[in-house]
DNA sequence: AATAGTATTGCAAACGTTTTCATTGTCGCA
DNA sequence: TGCGACAATGAAAACGTTTGCAATACTATT
């Protein structure tokens, strides 16, 4: 409650109440070998007593780093993106680097307007949520020369640095598995693809695999439905019950969970009479009743890579473009079964 | 790729190429109304093309707010946290204010350090989940005067803003809930409540409504166990067995699921045999099967108050201290009935 | 004892803005 | 025609740092 009137502590404050020059005290924080221990001790014991906290944005001025780089999210609301911000925050951070968040709402106008803001602070490189970003956005990047990083899906030929998983190899594996249990009537509960390339490939992946095991057309019904436990469970239950499948291919492990759903209140048993197959693995997919099979994507693992990939291309902007594929993963649980076990 | 190897425009180049001074381009930008219209257009165009980007360290330097704020959370892993910094970012971009986050892991001395980062870029205010703060973050923030707010718990004699709901009420509605329906042999299965201020509430709030109910000791077993479905379910089932209990009540969503998958798992139908009582209502718990009733924590409207509150105390440091203590609402669901039905 | 070399420190310029103050030009009006 | 008022602009100081250079004091070598 003590109000001090007085501004907050400046270097010459400190400099003043250690009896040195603001040179001295500059020195002593960023080339502390520089300075006699001596000195240092009576500069650091300064600092404490007038409270001094470096200011970043002077030091900026001068050519320095900012020390922040701008993370831009969809959204934050699925797990999963959590798990990736985390990750790559956490090694950030270890770097002494600070994430300025902002999510777009997929709106890649907006996207364009946060990078801006970013851009106005001077990050230090960016990190974007997959390859959708606009003309306007992907000229500012490299106008600025910004180092920047692209997340979550891996791209072949993407405009920079990119880490993910193949959304296509996703969709195939999911594919797969059902295929080796003997089913040939199969389910695709798919959210739009018109705005979302990721869906999109899983659905092209997971195509792939059935044509080459000969399905098509009714033998794999397309279902379309959205990103919610409860949406995808009201439209899962009438294809239930009108075309008759074995074994439902859900696009990711929220719609996987709607479906089980769906089944479960239709009196199905899983995965006796319908086994049910999502991508993602996710937090509490595992844990869900009955555990889902479905394919791993170690967002953990992607959020670490690319915030190395960054630094990287921080340290030397020259480096030629690189991209990472992660593998993705099978994971059978107990909601996939043999056809006609 | 055209590598422009001059440094980005600053200012001076924008000046130059409009044909004017740096005091006009300047004003241009921050008061428009103080330069000539046609000028205005002059120096528009030389912004494009010269692709320049207003520095904000530069601003700051003069006095100029960061346009930035700090915060920090524990954890962004479980979902509530996540739809608490949605909310609360939203509502800042609106204001034009950028988003610095960090985690802190649960580590107060973490915490202390994020904070001093967050100073050194002037941040203009931060927000903190919960109230367990070191001393010596709270000291950080008196004497540098930056603006607080903790969101997530209300608290009636917090040092500084804070909006959240009253964890206590929380657990004496969840265990008001039971007791109406006539159970008399509740477990509690609860986190650790040692450095978990808000689990140690919710526990309090429900043995008091318990106690006042003329029930304890044997009446209401403690069960304690974790933040994980896996832990919670393997920690409840013993006690489902030994203790023979008519409801659970669950310390929050996740423990609650656990709780649940426990009592299926061995056999018993919810809430027949078993009623499930959970705490926080976040994303999924409705979609549960069967959909746990729980007691309802308005994260998005606490995030929103708060970056509310920050902004309101930005603008007038000399507020009195704000303390907003949001409802807590009973949700119930499928998961509990009245005793015996 | 003189010299060269080195460790420590200070001075002052520079970074990219904003803003105060002064200057110029334009207009209306007596 | 002259004068005051006002609008538009520019010059320069200031913000809090870092750092190249110069100055000084000390050490080791001859």
């Amino acid at each position: 409650m003590t109000r001090t009137d007085k501004k907050n502590a400046d270097i010459h404050t400190v400099a003043r109440a250690a009896g040195v020059s603001i040179s001295t005290v500059s020195r002593a924080f960023n080339h502390p070998d520089q300075v006699q221990p001596q000195t240092r001790r009576r500069i650091e014991r300064a600092v404490l007593e007038t409270g001094y906290i470096r200011n970043r944005a002077a030091q900026m001025i001068k050519g320095r780093r900012s020390g922040t780089v701008g993370l831009i999210v969809p959204t934050l609301e699925h797990t999963i993106f959590a798990e990736l911000v985390t990750a790559f925050s956490d090694a950030l951070e270890q770097a002494e680097i600070s994430i300025i968040l902002s999510s777009s709402n997929y709106d890649l106008e907006r996207e364009f307007r946060l990078l801006r803001k970013m851009m106005e602070h001077r990050v230090d490189g960016v990190a974007l949520i997959g390859h959708q970003q606009s003309a306007a956005s992907r000229r500012l990047l490299s106008v600025q020369q910004t180092p920047a990083v692209s997340l979550w899906n891996y791209h072949p030929d993407s405009a920079f640095d990119c880490v993910g998983a193949s959304n296509f190899d996703a969709g195939r594996t999911a594919a797969q598995h059902l295929i080796e249990l003997g089913h040939r009537k199969i389910g695709l509960v798919f959210p739009e693809t018109d705005a979302n390339d990721r869906a999109a490939d899983r659905l092209a992946g997971a195509r792939a695999a059935l044509a080459e095991a000969g399905l098509s057309g009714d033998d794999v019904p397309l279902i379309t439905s959205s990103y919610s436990v409860a949406r995808a469970k009201a439209d899962s239950a009438p294809a239930l019950v009108t075309r008759n499948t074995t074994a439902l291919l859900c696009g990711n492990d929220v719609i996987g969970r709607g479906a089980a759903l769906a089944a479960i209140n239709m009196g199905m048993l899983i995965p006796r009479d319908q086994s049910i197959m999502a991508i993602g693995d996710f937090k509490g997919t595992a844990e869900f009743e009955p555990s889902l099979s479905t394919v791993h994507i170690p967002a953990p693992f992607i959020g670490n890579r690319a915030a190395q990939m960054l630094l990287d291309r921080m340290a030397d902007p020259d480096l030629p473009v690189q991209r990472h594929r992660v593998n993705v993963e099978l994971v059978p649980r107990a909601s996939t079964a043999p056809y006609g076990h």
